[in-house]
This record gives C-alpha cells, structure tokens and sequence, in this order.
RNA sequence: GGCCCGGUGGCAGAGUGGCUAUGCAGAGGACUGCAAAUCCUUGUACGUCGGUUCGAUUCCGGCCCGGGCCUCCA
C-alpha cells in the first residue's frame, strides 16, 4: 500500500518513496530538557510515534531507523539551571528522565536513536569547519555564523525571501553579522556556561546545528522524513537545510518535511498566566495517558487542535466503549487467523495519517465486536479492532487493567456482599452499596456473566 | 506591515462538485429488580457576499472572524 505524506517542502501530498527500503530513516526533533514536557509538546511525540509505527508497518519492523534527539545544550537550559541553583547536568538528566516517563505513559515506543547534543560536539565542530572551508560561514568575535546570502535557496521551505525577513526583523542585529539574516552556528561561552573547546574559543553550539551535525551521523547526509512542529519551519528548520546541503550539495537532506499543526488550550493560546498550561506530569494525574493520546489523535495531524479537558475526558469515554468491546473477548477462543488491520483503517493512516477517520474504522470494528453471535466472530472483531489499535498506539492494555487498574479488595468485598443481598431480594441494601461506590466513581454493571465494575472519573 | 493556516450540526471532527462520515452529549424506545452496558429510532450542519457551473459546503475572488510565523517556542 502506498503511503501518502505531506511534504512541507513541496507543499503537497505525495506518494512516498524510501531511499532505502531495506532503512527508511526519520529524524524528529526532539525536547530541549530544561523543562517538563507540555501538551503541545506531546502533540509531535505523538504524531512521529504514530508515522514510525506506519513506516514499520510498511516496511518491515527491522527497517525502520526513527531518530528523536534530546537537546541538552541551550541558553534556557543554563537560564533554568541558574534559577534553580541547580547543576545543568542535574537539571538535563531529571528532565530527561521526566521525557521519557510521559513519553511512555503516552503509549510512544522509544526511537531507534537518541542522539543527544552534548554528545556530537565533535561532529558539529567538524561542519562548522566544512562550512567555513566552502566560504558559506565565517568566524567573527569569537562567534561563527552562517552566511545566508551564500545559498541563493535560502528560505525554500518557508516560503520566504530574505528581504522579508529582514524587513520582519524584530530583533537589533548583532554586530558580528555580515548580513541580518545570518544565525549562529558557534558562540563564545563565558569561564561558568558551558562549552568546549574549539578552534574560535571556547564555546558552544548554536541551535540548529546540532541537528544538522546528528542527523548526519545517524541517518546519513540523506535521508527520508524530517519532521517537528510547524513552528519549527522557521528558522530551525530552514537553517538545518542551510547547514546540511551547504555541506553536502550532492546529497538531498531531508526528502520529506513533516509538519505536525499547532495546539492551543481551551480556545487560547497556552500560558502560564492563563492557567492553560498544561504538563503531561500535571495532566497524568488526572487522566490515562491513553485517553491523552487519544485526544491528541481525533484531530488530522496538521490542523490546529484546540486541547481542552472536555476533550479528554470524551476520549475516555470512547476508550471505555473500545475497551468493553475488546473484553467481549474470551481468552483461550480463537478465530484462527491472524488479526489484519482493517482496510478502512490502514487506508486512511496511509493517506496522510488521517487518524480521525481511522478511529472511525475502529469504532465500526467495536460494533462487529458486540453485534458478533459466535465466539469466534467475537474473535475476530476484536482481534481485527487491537490490530487497527496498535497501528494507532492504542488499545494494548488488558481491559481489566484499564478499567479497574490494580484492582482492589475492598471493591471486591462490597461487590460480594451486594450479590447475596440480592440473591436474597434484600434491593435496599443492593442500591445502597451501589450508591456507596458510585460516590467514589466505582460503576457497577450486572451481566449474564455476573458484576463487574470500572471507575469512572 | 509581510507570509501562512483555519472557520462544518449542541460539542469534537473527517470528507466530498450532485447520493451529507464518525464520535461525545441530548431525546424516545427495547432490555433491566434498580442501574450500567448493548441494540433500535431521532437530530439534515458546512462564516459572509459575489462568481464559475445544470448543480458548490466542496472550485475562484472580496469581506468578516479566529490562530500561527517573521532569528533559537513542538
């Protein structure tokens, strides 16, 4: 099946075409730890954790080299450090750590890579070398910048002449520039910030070069998908081209830009002072990382998405339904084959990852799963629904699991004791243990199979 | 100011030049000791003004509204 993508460098969508089959490589930017990762945040995570488990799906699991970077050299993260009296180590290590437990709990796998900036100084080094060696930077103050009017391209995939840009300029131009549009590719480091030696001093690496410089070290000078929030266009990602073909003009780069939409929460933009700033961390506590996931993916991937906790909790609600279709399920039953996604699912992930009308496929398959006579038509539903899950990064989780967590005794307890009041028709005292766990979000349902129960938040 | 994106039923959100997804919420019914779940029924939307067309929510243009980017924010 042909994937379809939307290449931002084209501004098309476009039929998909590896390199290498045999390797697909994907480069993702990734955090800069100085921080807790927000909901917007989560929203490319998520989205590249879903085109890497398609390209797998496409191309084989073992042919597949997703690379996600951890950027752990930034002025914000020596900001932050200052402010917390904290060691920049301290700081990148925890926040690191903090990534990768929302990563997960957001159902993401990790990348096959995950390259961390501190870690390639050599190579950035070196192409910043290459770069001044072909005349498109130059070393000036202790700093080196990149000489845009030296790549005639400059500005392809945001659309932008330099002319634009510079009338746009909202920020004085700093002395060392040859031209405005000039950036940063190495900065001098004061005797207590970070840095490394290098032939202009010591100092540290500007933003976008990192990428360019680990990029190249995993995935090659050319390779397939390159993708981040669309925010990223500009000038991130429009200087890593710069970077890369100006050191590698023979190569391509990135054949196909990713851009996944901007978010907003609850109808504004996220701030802190609008207490719309939402952490994962923060919004963990109050809701299953798969229902923020979910959330994440009921809305195409390139449209703006409005956040809200509304939003959540429908989710939620629409898991619930999946999940009680998927307990219909008896274990041991089997239909015999080997659960296929269904093609309205593959079908519209492979079209641009239209997930919202993927998830409609998913909710057909729940319907077969409760409108199934036989165990084994049962069997099938549900099989064929936790295949379309799993292309998605849902519905992994044991049902019991995601509606009762670890289960408790008391629950259970009360459950039993309600069962022999109403063997005994004594209703009053039924109704009255309903009430009592209703109160604390404990749903009872009576079945032909007996009482099972779920929280409801 | 320049560039870009979006405005779909109560809400969320796909999609299409003509047969109008899907979900959540709501209403009615079946079922149920009660409830939940499930099933059935129900709700005819596409910012606005023009244009193209036999026909436009879908194409084109103006306008209005919302949002984003314009040197380091995903």
């Amino acid at each position: 099946m042909t994937l379809n993508l939307h290449n931002t460098y084209t501004r098309q969508k476009e039929a998909f075409r590896p390199i290498d089959p045999g390797n697909v490589r994907m480069y993702v930017c990734g955090p800069t730890v100085y921080d807790d990762i927000h909901i917007g945040n989560a929203r490319p995570l998520v989205i590249f954790d879903v085109l890497a488990r398609v390209l797998r799906d496409a191309y084989g699991d073992g042919n597949v080299t997703y690379a996600r970077n951890i950027t752990d050299v930034d002025d914000k993260i020596i900001e932050r450090a200052a402010e917390n009296g904290e060691e920049i180590e301290a700081l990148t290590v925890r926040t690191t750590e903090n990534f990768h437990a929302a990563a997960a709990a957001l159902g993401c796998l990790p990348p096959d890579v995950e390259p961390r900036a501190t870690d390639h100084i050599p190579q950035m080094i070196a192409l910043i070398e290459h770069l001044i060696g072909k005349q498109h930077a130059y070393a000036e103050q202790g700093h080196v910048l990149f000489d845009v009017p030296s790549m005639p391209e400059y500005g392809k995939l945001s659309g932008r002449n330099r002319d634009e840009m510079i009338a746009g300029a909202r920020v004085e131009v700093a002395p060392y520039k040859r031209d405005p549009a000039d950036f940063v590719l190495w900065k001098p480091s004061a005797d207590d910030q970070p840095g490394w030696d290098s032939p202009w001093g010591r100092g540290r690496p500007g933003w976008h070069l990192e990428c360019s410089a680990m990029s190249e070290e995993h995935l090659g000078a050319s390779f397939d998908i390159h993708g981040g929030g669309v925010d990223l266009v500009f000038p991130h990602h429009e200087n890593e081209i710069a970077q890369s073909l100006c050191a590698h003009p023979d190569d391509s780069f990135a054949r196909t830009w990713v851009h996944n939409g901007y978010l907003m929460s609850e109808g504004e933009k996220m701030s802190k002072s609008l207490g719309n700033f939402y952490t994962v961390t923060d919004l963990l506590v109050e809701f299953p990382g798969e229902a923020l996931r979910l959330a994440l993916l009921k809305t195409h991937y390139r449209q703006p998405l409005d956040f809200t906790r509304d939003g959540v909790r429908e989710a939620r609600q629409e898991l619930n339904r999946f999940y009680r279709a998927l307990a219909l399920h008896e274990t041991g039953v089997s239909d015999g084959e080997a659960h296929a996604v269904p093609n309205d699912v593959s079908d519209a992930v492979y079209d641009d990852l239209n997930t919202p009308l993927a998830l409609s496929g998913l909710h057909a398959a729940a319907d077969a799963a409760f409108a199934a006579e036989t165990p084994e038509d049962v069997a099938a539903a549900t099989g064929a629904l936790k295949a379309a899950g799993e292309l998605l990064g849902l519905l992994q989780q044991d049902p019991e699991v995601w509606f009762q967590g670890d289960g408790d005794a008391a629950i259970d307890a009360l459950i039993a004791e309600r069962i022999a009041a109403r063997d005994a028709k004594d209703f009053a005292r039924a109704d009255e243990i309903r009430d009592q766990l209703a109160a604390d979000g404990i749903v009872l349902e009576d079945g032909p199979g007996g009482t099972t129960w779920r929280r409801e938040g």
